[in-house]
DNA sequence: TGGCTGGCTATGGAAATCACAAGTCAGACG
DNA sequence: CGTCTGACTTGTGATTTCCATAGCCAGCCA
């Protein structure tokens, strides 16, 4: 399914410093306090608007504005549902591309354990099928797993005026 | 319903809203988008003060503070080097911790290629042993390759007061 | 000794973002 | 009919963050 982005609703991603990279377009997107804690507590299975907000700890207002930013980024998706005795309502849950988020969820979870200092973690991610700890680590095509220090990034700059 | 223990945590009070959870601990370190993008120049390669704040597009005000935080943070290090008639000089170089953020940065790239719309990527990460590229995927220790939506994310609940 | 350059630091004002508070709205319930 | 509740929306200052400009500082070199 195309994960349809925003037909021009209020991303800011066009004003600010038009990067053509990936890495900046999805911190724009997603980048915010705000926004990546939302989506902590969607991982975490949080699809009530009062649920997310509380959970994040931010005011209504600003919840309102970022789940619509998230919406509008194709991450999460309003869907109705209706508990007995109360009226249609919306919740908020996570999309295709939403999930697909988690591997960069998980990565911040993992970095924060091992060098934040801080409480330890109340938060495990598990397999599914064996329940084994999930962690996101880095595959090449050939099917490596590869270390940190075994990958090589390579820019083709060609912007660098100068 | 979950109950809430140990509410005896003090009040942060800090600058930040004191959240226990690695997450927000790792976002509020590396989740601005300059700081996110000076790191993005770092595996890139790039090194001096002004390649990484010219890299980044922002002011050099804004790239010292930034810069500043990483290397508090532990992400970023300053060393010395010295070119040929020049006097001693600092470049920032990525730490070991600093070097376990290449999942999340490439997991950002990776998803910003699939889902954020815009020019294509212009940069790979390939492995430096076979020369095919590189992409973060979850893992459990099992070593099951893991699907986002195998995965259980479990929290135990306990800050929700009120 | 004085200029040049890379690497910051300082100041000031515009802009974004936040929390808090209050108001709106729709429909189930009494 | 009128109240209640979840889900917002709007308004108001305080706070933060940004960019731009300017200045400073340390050597190497002439």
């Amino acid at each position: 399914m195309p994960v349809q982005v925003s037909a021009g609703l209020s991303v800011p991603a066009e004003r600010s410093r038009g990067d053509q990279c990936p890495i900046d377009r999805t911190v724009q997107l997603i980048g915010s306090r705000p926004a990546l804690l939302l989506l902590r507590e969607a991982f975490y299975g949080a699809r009530r608007f009062d649920d997310l907000a509380r959970g994040v700890g931010i005011s209504e207002a600003v919840a309102a504005q970022r789940l619509k930013e998230l919406v509008a980024a194709g991450v999460l998706e309003k869907a109705p549902y209706q508990e007995p005795g109360q009226r249609t309502r919306y919740e908020y849950v996570l999309t295709e591309a939403g999930h697909e988020l988690l591997p960069v969820v998980l990565g911040l979870l993992s970095w924060g354990e091992r060098h934040a200092p801080g409480a330890r973690s109340s938060v495990t991610a598990s397999h599914a099928g064996c329940g084994a700890p999930v962690e996101p680590v880095l595959m090449c095509a050939a099917g490596h797993r590869v270390a940190e220090d075994e990958v090589q990034v390579t820019a083709e700059r060609r912007q660098s005026a100068r």
